[in-house]
DNA sequence: GACGGGCATTGACGCAGATCAAATGACAGG
DNA sequence: CCTGTCATTTGATCTGCGTCAATGCCCGTC
């Protein structure tokens, strides 16, 4: 609940060069500055219920957030996975359309809308960056409707953690280059993961035992997970043909 | 196979004001004009296959095309519905991502891809467009994604059948006005609405039936369907609160 | 060290939807 | 009108995952 606020350079910020900001230029970059603002959110806190009026947009700095919809008799299903450098909000929509949750302590950097869709309007390389944002995110939401679809428990969560371990090899995770063998901590609860895989709970822990027991994963500690194999966790989330 | 090729004005064009031209201006309407060309699919025909080198984009003039990801064991999985309007292609990239087929007789209004970058850098009003089409696509992926996890077969049959008589009203089809009920013809087959729905065809059939029998839908031909309630079909959907 | 509250695991059982198989219908061509 | 092809429906059976319920584990607090 209590946001307290921060002013940094972005010239310093850790998502420069990723977010929705990548591509401007000094000056660009000046004006953002003018009229951005920190928030940051408690592991568990709402940061936006769907319906509510929306009078920021921004993105996530550092933490994770999730994207969930819920229908009237309570069913959830997770949308999307907020890392840092992802952005949150429509520009051009008054309202917000998901419920937006830090599920780990969250920092946003945050423009108020009118001023943001005023300097998009003038300033292409934030539209252009957004517009590539968009269809990454685009492209991601239609591989996990094919997991949605099409996948079986097993699969689904090996594809998960297939995801999470190719992050941490990607990002050069602490934990990862100390062991040489990928491993993560899970940023997700059950519940969460549940939610964004399309299953129950108790099918997400049984799916991870069986991928302990079959050896195709370890669980160092409670959260930290490594993956010995990434090659084989890949065979069994149903991607054959495997690269990095 | 046979792609004829014909010739027309912009301005008379039926998709105009929706499609990726839509905010263009008359000179800028001129310059794509000049690098456009039609090209016609038989229904059943493939307009790309995934992996292919992709040497246009373009948008659905008319008839209805599928994007379709496909799992080594052939496990298939609808992941995009173009209609009229509708955008194929993703500038900036290579290679198609995903099966795109025609499923009815279509005509697509093509730009080579190289000549469409360039323009889109020069021509906010084309990237601006695009962004807004693009954002529109996530939230219907978003909407699939829930009923992909987590509605019923029945809901999910439900669902697709409301999308499309929704969408009949709107855009004010002739069955649709003659009776003053919503009706509409199905453009899909069963196979089809199977991979949309993350089913098998068995099961899509058998709800079919079961909607038909509680009286929530009509089949006045093969594949003409009313809808006789609008409401209560939305309640089946699982989606209690409803307007339009 | 006992207690309590979250999370997570494990077990027993039932059902929605998949699978396998066959029948029916819709058409196009001879 | 018959025949082959393909889409669709219907039936019988099987099974993966959901549901319900109990137990275990981790931690912070008294």
């Amino acid at each position: 609940m209590q946001d307290h606020t921060v002013h940094v350079q972005c010239s310093g910020c850790p998502i420069r060069h990723r977010a929705v900001c990548a591509r401007c230029e000094t000056d660009e970059l000046l004006r953002l500055e003018q009229i951005k603002y920190y928030r940051s959110f408690q592991a568990g806190q709402p940061v936006i219920w769907s319906g509510d009026r929306m009078e920021f947009v921004g993105s996530v700095v550092t933490g994770i957030a999730t994207l969930t919809q819920t229908m009237e008799d309570g069913r959830r299903q997770m949308v999307g996975l907020l890392l840092p450098s992802d952005f949150v909000g429509r520009p051009g929509r008054a309202t917000a359309a998901y419920d937006v949750t830090a599920t780990t302590d969250l920092v946003m950097c945050c423009f108020r809308k009118k001023p943001f869709e005023e300097m998009m309007a003038t300033t292409p390389h934030i539209a252009q960056r957004l517009l590539e944002m968009t269809l990454d995110e685009l492209d991601a939401a239609r591989e996990w409707m094919l997991l949605l679809g099409r996948k079986t428990a097993e699969e689904k969560v090996a594809s998960f953690l297939l995801m999470l371990a190719r992050r941490s090899l990607v990002i050069g995770c602490s934990h990862s280059k100390a062991s040489g063998v990928p491993s993560f901590e899970l940023p997700l609860t059950r519940a969460d993961m549940a939610d964004f895989l399309g299953l129950t709970i108790e099918t997400v822990s049984r799916q991870i035992t069986k991928l302990k027991t079959s050896k195709a994963v370890r669980l160092v500690a409670n959260r930290l997970i490594q993956v010995p194999d990434i090659r084989r966790l890949a065979k069994i989330a149903g991607q054959e043909e495997f690269s990095l």
